[in-house]
DNA sequence: CGGTATCCCTTCGGATACTG
DNA sequence: CAGTATCCGAAGGGATACCG
């Protein structure tokens, strides 16, 4: 038998689905993406909403996930820069299918303006 | 300037990422999907460790996105089975670039059998 | 500027007992 | 068999004040 043929499993996303269903993670991600690198005040500010601690540990999250990578310049104002890793960039082009997917929810209206989902 | 090239925006996201990062979603996503149809109470075997009350809400809440459907047979004892459908699996499909991705992860070592990671 | 520390509320999800 | 009802602990995440 070969009922195998298009069975899934899920034994991949064991640990980082915790991650990546995180309200921010995605967001997070993106915003990073999409600037190239941004600092943390910019990102208190471009996600509306959240709080600092929960962007703190994110952040730490994220960079144990080897998503994105943190440099500290020794500079008066300090200044720290976040951007995604290789990884993280691979996971931004991952999850296109799911926005796709997403997208095609009957009520769903595209408000965005995103090249990658056109068609 | 055409930075827009390859901006990603998550709004089609809002809503079922919540849905879909819970605990036991892509599981019983994937468990249904693998056996085409199951009952509640297989499906309390086969995801080891699930309480009844959670499977229900997950069950509702599944119902409610359009991801699984439910069908009751007026017999005694009585029969219900729950599917996929269409757009469910279209969901089991859209994330296999996520897995692909998450297998990548330099210590993750294949222990399962899905023909749809093996290259 | 780039975070911590503290407090607090809500949601998730497990255990168990019960029901139509 | 297919769920509900009740109770509970743990984790997510917001608000605010403060620190190096």
């Amino acid at each position: 038998m070969n009922h195998h043929s298009n069975v899934v499993c899920l034994c991949p996303l064991d640990g980082i689905i915790e991650t990546i269903g995180k309200k921010w993670t995605m967001l997070l991600v993106n915003e990073i993406g999409n600037h190239g690198s941004l600092r943390y005040n910019n990102l208190l500010e471009e996600l509306k909403g959240i709080s600092p601690s929960t962007l703190a540990s994110m952040l730490k999250e994220l960079q144990k996930e080897g998503i994105i990578s943190r440099e500290a310049f020794n500079e008066i104002p300090p200044r720290v820069e976040y951007t995604l890793t290789k990884r993280g960039k691979e996971l931004r082009i991952a999850i296109i299918p799911l926005l796709k997917w997403a997208t095609k929810k009957g009520n769903f209206k595209m408000h965005c303006n995103c090249s990658l989902l056109k068609k």
